[in-house]
DNA sequence: TGGATGATCGCA
DNA sequence: GCGATCATCCAG
């Protein structure tokens, strides 16, 4: 069962815990990666200081105040590309920010792109996993599937995945709010 | 523990 | 325009 809009049209603090157990898939002309998510993180609007839309809309934040289900990718630090999926009906912005994944398939490709075989390496932390799947700002405000031979899907998870909360890694203020989601038994987890 | 490295955004 | 900031990663 493939993930669409509809399963991100709802609170993103809602969206975070079900994400996790599902499996990402990203098609490339270099072939297909996918992994399991295991951590994300929710970012919601005005009342979240770290949140990208907390002043309202600008250029970069536009895409979380869009439809649900738009991937947001954005770049930073010079050299990272981050991925997240847009929640929420539009004109409520909210993202949901993916942490780390399990490799699933395509761990050659993947290994390749990081420069190291070490599995547990390739996909745990947001720009490891973006630099794994190559994803870059090419890939910032595409539809779930879509067409062409590049493309983003999501499976959903039939397990139920037994996650915790933990307040958000690596951000300065609202560091208190415990909107990051994990599975607690993965090896695979950032930080 | 700090340096790389450049887009982004608020304010002038 | 300008400079502070940044949802990170890696070497040492």
């Amino acid at each position: 069962m493939m993930l669409t809009a509809e399963f991100f049209a709802r609170p993103t603090l809602e969206v975070a815990p079900d994400l996790l157990g599902a499996t990402l898939f990203v098609e490339t002309d270099e072939g297909t990666c996918s992994g399991r998510i295991v951590e994300v993180e929710a970012y919601l609007g005005e009342d979240d200081a770290a949140s990208h839309a907390a002043r309202g809309p600008t250029p970069r934040s536009a895409v979380m105040f869009g439809p649900p289900g738009q991937t947001y990718v954005y770049f930073i630090y010079g050299m990272h590309h981050c991925l997240n999926f847009v929640t929420e009906m539009e004109g409520t912005p909210g993202a949901v920010l993916i942490r780390a994944l399990e490799p699933v398939s395509g761990l050659e490709l993947m290994a390749q792109r990081r420069g190291t075989e070490r599995e547990v390496d390739l996909c745990n932390g947001p720009g490891k996993l973006c630099q794994a799947l190559g994803l870059d700002l090419g890939w910032n405000d595409l539809s779930l599937g879509g067409q062409g031979n590049t493309q983003i899907l999501l499976k959903a998870s039939k397990e139920l995945v037994k996650y915790e909360r933990s307040p958000r890694l690596g951000i300065k203020v609202a560091a208190d709010l415990p909107y990051r989601f994990f599975d607690v038994g993965s090896s695979f987890l950032s930080g």
